[in-house]
DNA sequence: TAATATTGATTTATATACAGTCCATTAAGG
DNA sequence: CCTTAATGGACTGTATATAAATCAATATTA
């Protein structure tokens, strides 16, 4: 079964992705990396840098992440060690929460 | 053919995927939404939720940043509107470089 | 503690992401 | 210009991502 995914993402995710896709494609270019190159070093065929470039949202993540690494796109802070921070501190906070939700019958609308 | 993708993600990489995850989980937790719920405001799978929590880097993108956004959590600046103007930032200054890019055969390393 | 909801994990079937290839077009640089 | 490389599409086959369903374990609330 499955409906073939007639789901649209939200315009702020199709938003990012594109961004994300430019940015990576400008930064190629200002460090001169041909696309085969770039694609070659992170492991992926050319067609799918074009497509990540592109904003396609059904890209992999992590190969998303791995281009923008190399052509030096950081998402998030910098060095790798600010990442494990984070991860930590995210961790600690989960810590705080309880481990599972229970909802209560409440209403929600999405605005975004 | 295909080799099965036996190539790896770089660290960085698997350690963004999963701060990434981390953090939605974080987010998702503090606002007392339950996984299924959602999921369902994602229009994705609780199992596909799942794997984007522990940091599979094999998930889209696009349902990626849907479910962080809906969760709260926030990749670039903020509203669509900064990321509008990113965008255009972005592809200015495109315009100003070569729209191909002629490699001189100059070796390179990966180093991160 | 009892009852119930949430989670984590596993399994199966199907849609599709991706690699690999080819071709046409465009652009760089001699 | 002319040559050659880079790019943008399209197409195909195969691996796999994903939805859906189920079950056991865990956590929550009454």
């Amino acid at each position: 079964m499955s409906k073939s995914l007639t789901h649209s993402y939200s315009r702020y995710s199709r938003a990012a992705a594109g961004l994300l896709g430019k940015l990576i494609r400008a930064a190629r270019k200002q460090r001169r990396l041909t696309a085969q190159e770039t694609a070659d070093r992170a492991g992926i065929s050319r067609g799918l840098l074009q497509r990540i470039e592109k904003g396609d949202p059904k890209c992999g993540i992590g190969a998303v992440f791995e281009v923008a690494t190399i052509v030096g796109v950081q998402l998030f802070d910098a060095d790798e060690a600010a990442l494990a921070g984070h991860a930590r501190q995210a961790e600690q906070h989960l810590a705080l929460l309880p481990k599972s939700v229970r909802r209560s019958p409440r209403t929600v609308t999405d605005d975004f």
